[in-house]
DNA sequence: TTCAAGGTTCTACGATCATAGAACATCGAG
DNA sequence: CTCGATGTTCTATGATCGTAGAACCTTGAA
C-alpha cells in the first residue's frame, strides 16, 4: 500500500497552524532536536508522554507543515521542513529557537521534557 | 485608584504564551495594526466580534507580554511592546508578519477581520 | 447628582486541545 | 505463519479556548 502520509504543499502552510504547532513546548523541542540532530524515528524521541500523545504531536507537526514524515518499513523517519518554512516564513524557525540556541533565561525546550541527545547510532538497548 | 494593569516583566515573557497569543489571526492583526499605525484605544479597533471578545483578546495580548495597556481616563491606550519582544525573541515580530508585510499568498490578518485603517482622528460617527 | 461612553468582568456554551489507555495495523525476522 | 517492534487510530476525559450577552465599573460631562 502507498501509505504515503498527507503533507501540505509549501504554499498551503498556514501561519496560524504553524504558530499553534510551535506554541507547544514539546512540539517545539521535537522540531529543535530534528534541526540539531537530523532525521529520527519516532521511537528515538524520548519524552515523558504516552506513545499515543507523541503520535498526536507528530501529526500536528506534520499537518501544519512543520515536519515531514517518511514511512520506511515499520519505522517512520521525521524531518524538519526547514526550507519550506524558511521560504514561507523567513526567520521564524530562528526566532522561535528551533534553529538557534536560547541564550536567555528561558529554557529551550519543554521544562519536563527529556529528549535523548544520543547520536543516531548509539541506541540499540534501552 | 491606581488601576494599573499587570504587565509581565521583559524577562518573564514566555515564548509559549507569545506564540499562543500570536497564533490567533485577530490578535496577530491587532499587533500588526498597532505597529503600522501606532497606539490606539480599544474602541478604535474595528473587528466583527463582540466587545467582550475584543477585551478578552487584549487581555491575552497584554498578559502574554505582546501589548502594553495604559489607562487614560475612560479609555485605554494600547501599544505593541516591540522593544521588549525584539530583545527577548529577536526577529519574531518580523517573522510572524507583525512588523513586515506578507507579500505571499496568505493574507496578513484575519480572513474575516475588518480592521479600521482610519487615521486616529477620523472616527467620530460609526 | 445624573447620565452616557468606554471597557472589563461574570457566566455560559460549543469547540478544540493535550493526554492516555486499549485495540489495531503493518512490517521484518524467526 | 507466528511473533515482536513500531506507530497509528479509536475512544474518552478534563482543561482551555474563542465567542457573546448581561451586568458592572470608572471617568468625564451636563
Amino acid at each position: 500500500m502507498r501509505s504515503q502520509l498527507h503533507h501540505p504543499d509549501r504554499r498551503e502552510i498556514s501561519l496560524d497552524k504553524v504558530l499553534h504547532a510551535l506554541s507547544d513546548p514539546i512540539r517545539r523541542d521535537i522540531a529543535r532536536v530534528m534541526h540539531a540532530e537530523g532525521s529520527r524515528t519516532c521511537g528515538q524521541l524520548d519524552y515523558p508522554i504516552a506513545k499515543s500523545t507523541l503520535s498526536h504531536h507528530l501529526k500536528v507537526l506534520r499537518e501544519s507543515g512543520v515536519m515531514h514524515t517518511e514511512v520506511r518499513g515499520t519505522t517512520r523517519i521525521i524531518t524538519l521542513r526547514r526550507d519550506d518554512l524558511e521560504a514561507r516564513f523567513p526567520g521564524l524557525l530562528d526566532a522561535v529557537r528551533v534553529t538557534r540556541p536560547a541564550a536567555d533565561g528561558e529554557p529551550v525546550g519543554a521544562e519536563g521534557a527529556r529528549r535523548g541527545p544520543c547520536p543516531p547510532a548509539a541506541r540499540s538497548a534501552r
